[in-house]
DNA sequence: GACATACAGTTAGATAAACAACTAACTAAA
DNA sequence: TTTAGTTAGTTGTTTATCTAACTGTATGTC
């Protein structure tokens, strides 16, 4: 017997991800509500960036699970806006490193606190020890599939 | 004080469905090795289907948690592929009932077991009773934000 | 130094998602 | 029955993802 208590009918639920798709969608409209233009993938990675900035864009991919493709285009794109530029590493030449614009620092507060606010809603009625339990769950997940 | 429990260090990875992603690509990739030449979105609208043919795209919006726009082009992709066909419905004409083919009914039962074989990876080391709490904050993170 | 190999990032082509604007068909109310 | 509003589905545009194939740079071995 394997550990799988899932019926048929709550699997795909699971595996579709519905819970993060619709905490996603809450924070876009946060987002475009207060008129900022940028997406929650945009944000994903100012995000890292918020948290250390001048990372590879190696770095950007373990950091945000998505793959060379996509950081290659969401850095594009960033950098079109403005909130980020590519800056050559000096010791590596293949490498860029990704700095973030003071158009970008702005962005962080007022962003987390929408991003706040949208998890309170999110988590509203659910008691933190089994918040934490969730969690878990989620990064034993992570870990299983990587 | 909210009931918020997560440091900002994890907000971000909960926000962006790091697992489901992960599960996602697992799955997606399984069904790639066996040569079955679906995506995971697509399998999520046969899975509605096989639960119940004949459902509206409407109805396959609610199901899949998808908008209008998503289950057009989702059922294009599957008709060209000839796995579904749109059958205009005699008692309302804006509506398209949508009906499997053989082709897709075959997929049914290997597509299934791909899947039950992911979640079994992915859950590989969960107490069942931890899973059943993941599974509930998540209903409730989606009751609250639909 | 020359070569094979690995690594960082980009490009191309397909599918998918979000949003807005649209068409067609149904419904309800004057 | 005309009109207004609603519902089902489509189309256009932008952004994002995935798998391939590609360029350029670094590394390690002979």
């Amino acid at each position: 017997m394997s550990n799988n208590q899932f019926k048929k009918g709550e699997l795909y639920s699971f595996i579709t991800g519905k819970a993060s798709t619709a905490i996603a969608r809450n924070l876009q409209k946060k987002f475009n509500s207060a008129g900022l233009k940028i997406t929650i993938e945009q944000w994903s990675v100012l995000y890292q960036l918020w948290k250390e900035d001048g990372k590879s864009q190696q770095e950007l991919c373990s950091a945000t699970f998505r793959d060379k493709p996509s950081i290659t285009r969401l850095v594009d794109n960033l950098e079109k806006q403005q909130l980020v530029r590519r800056v050559p590493s000096e010791s590596d030449r293949r490498i860029n490193l990704i700095f973030l614009t003071k158009q970008a620092l702005k962005l962080q507060e007022e962003t987390m606190q929408l991003a706040e606010a949208t998890l309170n809603e999110a988590l509203e009625g659910v008691p933190p020890d089994r918040i934490d339990i969730c969690k878990e769950v989620l990064q034993i997940v992570y870990d299983n599939l990587r």
